[in-house]
DNA sequence: AATATAACGTGTAATTTTTACACTAAGCAA
DNA sequence: TTGCTTAGTGTAAAAATTACACGTTATATT
């Protein structure tokens, strides 16, 4: 009655392109390769999906196991399945991003072996990547410099303390584009999600500027449904 | 030195969501399964994919074979692949959605019989349907109404020449929300991708409105770039 | 021919949002 | 004390959004 197989294999994988924001620098992670195909080159973190696992699940896992990071939420925002796009068959990818703040962690350390070792690179510094994620990376990039337009989703990448500076920097690192200081400071503190804190910066050689908190709450409240033509 | 199989094989599948507007209502293309599992269940079209055809393609061949259907251009949005949503195994599978327009093409006609049936359904009447394809659906119009609220796309949806209170009607549906005539209308023209035409509604019994074309030049002159904070 | 019906098509004022633009204040370093 | 560097601030003009109501026109009915 039925010619399909009684079991479906399936081999994918996912991959994840993780901002980060360090000294004013627009970063993404990278491992070297330390396995065929393309060892010894650059890429995005990823690998195979097991198959009784998530695939949300095996991007946290296989971030971790790669470069260290636990924890980390990530979207997914595509996937890509050309099929040349691996030289081993036919693997789809499901491509995750995330932005995270990168304070303290000095050390990335990869726990698989797999990755001969995981880097920050800066996004206008990209070398070419294994497989076809330039090409995911790129759609990485423009999603966020999109989205970022319409929903401040910038402060993951800041320290949980920052000023309306650093903040202002980082826009301007993602999109590309100088934007104005004093119509900058009021569109932000009008969406009303900054909590003005009682301390300023501290180690600068120059006026110490105010810190601000993110006030998740706030977000939450706003931005889980708000747009343009809806608003009616 | 690897122990990796040598040719990695996948099995994995497209679901559709197409949309399409008749007398007020907004409908969704469904199919009655043939074939188990959930034969007999209301279905989005969607089948697996062959292992040397890219994803895309494998949609509009699937579309076509499940509905007749013919060179619709979907859009990507999502992938599901939770453990255990295909009773058969992993089985991930790529979502797309579209709007066409329903004019003339009364007809829907199967070519594969996979499918018992395409139908038309109002997404206010949808039933349960096969696999977690209710979820897919859900997700995929979320998704255009989300984009509709910034970016005019749903003129796919209408016949070629329309009045302005249809393409508001239509609006009101994916919003799900009454809009007033006047700030529609101005809207609209403001974007300045419609073309008037020197042609009037006909068969009403009432008096005609004027009958409007979407200028696709004017629409990709706009809309590839332009978001609220990157315009400064 | 007159009338009823039903949707068409239109404008303005108030409010809100966005944009453009430049100087003084504060803190640190020399 | 002076110089340097960034912080922090306001206003006016323009553009976009909102709220709101009625005369017009084509058709159908009598």
């Amino acid at each position: 009655m039925e010619n399909l197989p009684l079991q479906f294999e399936s081999v994918f994988s996912v991959d994840c392109v993780i901002f980060g924001f360090d000294e004013g620098e627009l970063k993404i992670l990278l491992i070297e390769r330390n396995e065929d195909p393309f060892k010894d080159w650059f890429a995005l973190p990823g690998n195979l999906v097991d198959n009784n696992e998530s695939i949300e699940g095996a991007a946290e896992r296989i971030l971790y196991e790669l470069t260290g990071l636990k924890g980390i939420y990530m979207e997914q925002y595509y996937t890509f399945g050309e099929v040349g796009r691996h030289p081993r068959g036919r693997v789809l990818t499901v491509a995750y991003y995330a932005m995270i703040r990168l304070n303290g962690q000095k050390e990335l350390k990869p726990v698989s072996n797999y990755a001969r070792q995981a880097v920050w690179v800066n996004v206008k510094e990209m070398p070419e990547l294994a497989f076809d994620h330039s090409k995911i990376f790129k759609k990485g990039f423009d999603k966020i410099r999109n989205k970022i337009s319409y929903q401040p989703i910038a402060f993951e990448l800041l320290p949980e303390k920052f000023t309306l500076t650093q903040l202002q920097s980082l826009y301007e690192v993602i999109l590309n584009k100088t934007l104005d200081k004093r119509n900058f400071r009021k569109k932000m503190l009008a969406y009303d999600i900054l909590k003005e804190l009682d301390e300023k910066q501290k180690g600068v050689s120059y006026r110490a500027a105010k810190l601000y908190k993110f006030d998740k709450r706030k977000y939450a409240k706003h931005f889980n449904k708000e747009l343009s033509f809806a608003k009616e």
